[in-house]
DNA sequence: TATTGTTATACTCTATAACTATA
DNA sequence: TATAGTTATAGAGTATAACAATA
């Protein structure tokens, strides 16, 4: 009976944290996407900036591993990324039928700003919030995250 | 000093849990878009239906308003779920300009599942995390969600 | 024969602008 | 004159399928 009760509570109150987090994950969505914006960039095409900032030049393949989309997608955000000046492709040095994608100095820029962006706003968005208390916070996003992700999966959530 | 150093370590760690906090919300996004897919539903096309059910009749002007989307955005999703058959027009009974978009009853057994289905989900991911600590998170969502949300606003964030 | 990137085609979500029918 | 919903048009992200060049 108690552990009826007990599990009855439990699972309201997990059901209530659950809307909460699509709460904030929506707004915060909303966030990035008006910042990205204003420097002409959407989520997506910000992610292949983010990804080639971190490995450097890469393969429109691998890309698309990365990033968990086709190879067609791939090709048509590096379109627009060239077009627009953040990225340039190079051929591969040994694989004629490869191309790398590399960020041009302006992706680079915006690539070091975003991230310092991303920094001072992660600090306003948890000023206030106790060490211990963000620590513990992230351990549940850590739990949440473990039995959300199904295990294995190598290349798939690399930034997602 | 003691500050400066504080400071430093707080905000590296909130940029962690920003990271963390992204990388479960596309998690759970996707888990979510998947099992929508399985009904034959998109997100936007969901939470139409969630509205529609929390709300009874509403005029597409009000979906609108709710989703924060455009009228004509509005046309376009009842459009495909009435197509489905997960919703109904009927005629504004005075207004006759105004639809009123109603749930069929596939639409109401689906939201009352799919409801079921987020309830349980939850359950499952919070499953072993302590009621005080989770108690606890929910307060830092909260805290990072006012500061997220410029107040005002009285429908934009009904249901995002 | 397999892989890389592309063209072709299509669906979904989204927006703005112009228009019709009503208030 | 203002409002509700639509048609017209467009951009962005996504997918599958077929194809060329290269491994």
């Amino acid at each position: 009976m108690v552990n009826k009760l007990h599990s009855i509570v439990a699972s309201t109150t997990a059901a209530e944290a659950l809307e909460r987090l699509f709460l904030v994950a929506g707004a915060l969505g909303d966030r990035m996407a008006a910042g990205l914006a204003e420097r002409g960039l959407t989520r997506a095409r910000a992610a292949v900036i983010w990804l080639v900032h971190r490995e450097g030049p890469v393969t429109q393949r691998r890309l698309a591993g990365l990033l968990d989309v086709t190879p067609r997608n791939v090709t048509g955000l590096v379109d627009a990324l060239e077009r627009d000046g953040f990225v340039v492709r190079n051929p591969h040095p040994t694989d004629r039928r490869a191309t790398l994608v590399g960020l041009s100095q302006l992706g680079r820029t915006t690539a070091t700003r975003l991230a310092a962006e991303n920094h001072a706003g992660a600090t306003r968005l948890f000023a206030g919030v106790d060490a211990a208390d963000l620590h513990r916070f992230v351990s549940i996003l850590d739990h949440v995250l473990t039995r959300l992700t199904p295990p294995s999966a190598p290349d798939e959530q690399a930034l997602r």
